[in-house]
RNA sequence: AGAGGCGUGGCAGAGUGGUCGAAUGCGGUGGUCUUGAAAACCAUUGUACCGCGAGGUACCGGGGGUUCGAAUCCCUCCGCCUCUGCCA
């Protein structure tokens, strides 16, 4: 969440980059803010004063009863019965006010860079780098879930009994495709640098708000009432919470860790019939690459994550495109996104396959995530991170571009990882 | 899931109503000594908020209560450990 001190001292910037996402009524918003910070600093400013006040007298009587002077003791006695009552409406009253202030910071998204295009939705993002050349296939060519039928490695139908649309089943070459790309994805990240860790996919309700997605994305998330858990939507969640009520040492960063897990989304309203086949999944695989950067470092790692990523993509022989995101598609918590999407001849459509974004404070403050720099100082650090990559849309890829008579030529970078070279 | 026990600073571990933000040890940092290092010795070493500052306030798992006063007593929630049960 953003900080009040940086919402006071920079209030036009601020009203500027939230109006770029389109938000209503801005001003009012972080005048409520303000406000709620001025008066919490007031209350708690007396509360000080009369809980030290109440210290001091309870010291006093403390020293008179041990001299035996009962009749003293009581004498005082009563003005700290004022100053009790009056005490716990003044804790109450800062409770509320500091509640009040949380959950409106909660609600307020973080604030775009300057670089973000003005824009409503996701057709205002700007293509800033074009990459590979798109396939022309012919008329005899298929969309992947025709594909995935015809080589029978992926089952909707099963998915659906033994789960519930959104759930496929990978089979044979399909599984094993989809393992090689994990174990591809997982051993570039590391030849980059990227220390591997297996989190938990469910989390509680703590990492949740570390990260953003409470209360933000509440419907988004499957929850588990029972423990009241949350299967995670991206392994961002619990690898970023790693480092929740943490104070690095200098020597410690940067952070650069990478994940594959399981993601989970309800994707509630937003299931059309235009998302057909694997390009939107209740349940899917993805591998996750985050950083924990000091804050004049962030951008820098930024530019390296994106290069990253467009290696990959390179180096599976997909062609790709890179945007800028706008104020209107950025995501609640990321000050600047880049997406990266890879083109699907059959379905002559662009699939999004990673997001790659740097969060600077905006979790870093909600995750209490500092180290000390050189004058001993805590200072919030910047976190980003970014898909490398999410699957199925990959796998859709794949199946669509290298499809030929023979079958679907398997890219060289995978033959290791597959064992087999098409799949017919 | 049943029974019992326990949650204190980076770690270990004292503290059962006041002088406790908290002994002691280890670790960390700075220094003395040394050609250098080790050892020894000395000093220092939590976080956040309020205040221009002096200084003040809060925090001993979370929340609430009793009391003039709570790490210490009570309630509640959470977590952990041991045994029993179940089980990859």
């Amino acid at each position: 969440m953003l900080q009040v001190a940086n919402i006071i001292a920079e209030k036009e910037r601020f009203v500027q980059g939230l109006k770029k996402r389109n938000i209503e009524g801005v001003e009012a918003l972080l005048d409520e803010v303000i406000a709620l910070d001025s008066e919490r600093k007031k209350t708690q400013q007396e509360l000080d004063s009369n809980l030290a006040e109440a210290n001091s007298i309870a010291k006093q009587i403390g020293a008179l009863m041990k001299e035996g002077k009962r009749d003293e003791a009581e004498q005082v006695k009563s003005r700290t019965a004022e100053l009790k009552a009056l005490n716990k409406e003044l804790g109450e009253k800062l409770n509320q006010t500091q509640e009040s202030l949380k959950q409106a910071l909660y609600n307020i998204p973080n604030i775009p860079h300057e670089s973000v295009p003005a824009g409503k939705s996701d057709e205002d993002n700007v293509e800033i780098e074009r990459y590979g050349e798109l396939p022309k296939l012919g008329d005899h060519a298929q969309p992947h879930w025709d594909l995935i039928k015809k080589y029978d490695i992926i089952d909707f139908e099963l998915g659906i009994k033994i789960t519930g649309a959104g759930f496929p089943v990978y089979k044979g070459k399909g599984a094993r495709l989809q393992r090689a790309l994990v174990n591809f994805f997982l051993d570039e990240a590391s030849n980059a640098g990227y220390s591997e860790v297996q989190p938990p996919i469910v989390v509680n309700e703590a990492s949740g708000y570390g990260t953003g997605q409470l209360p933000d994305k509440e419907g988004q998330m499957y929850h588990i009432t029972a423990e009241n858990m949350y299967l995670i939507p991206t392994a961002e969640v619990p690898i970023t919470n790693l480092y929740r009520d943490v104070i690095l040492s200098e020597d410690n960063l940067p952070v650069k860790n990478v994940g594959f897990t399981p993601c989970f989304r309800r994707e509630a309203g937003s299931w059309g019939a235009h998302v057909r086949g694997l390009n939107r999944l209740h349940q899917f695989d993805k591998v996750e690459i985050v950083q924990v950067r000091k804050p004049e470092e962030s951008y820098e790692a930024l530019e390296e994550m994106c290069k990253h990523v467009a290696g990959i993509l390179k180096k599976l022989d997909l062609p790709f495109r890179v945007l800028r995101l706008c104020g209107g598609d950025l995501g609640f918590t990321s000050v600047l996104t880049f997406d990266f999407e890879v083109y699907s001849a059959a379905q002559d459509k662009w699939l999004e396959v990673s997001s790659v974004s740097n969060f600077e404070t905006y979790q870093a403050n909600r995750l209490k995530l500092r180290y000390k720099d050189g004058n001993k100082k805590s200072v919030l650090l910047h976190t980003l991170n970014g898909s490398a990559l999410a699957l199925p849309r990959i796998m859709a890829a794949i199946l669509e571009n290298n499809q030929s008579e023979e079958g679907i030529h398997i890219p060289e970078a995978l033959v290791p990882y597959t064992g087999f070279k098409v799949i017919s």
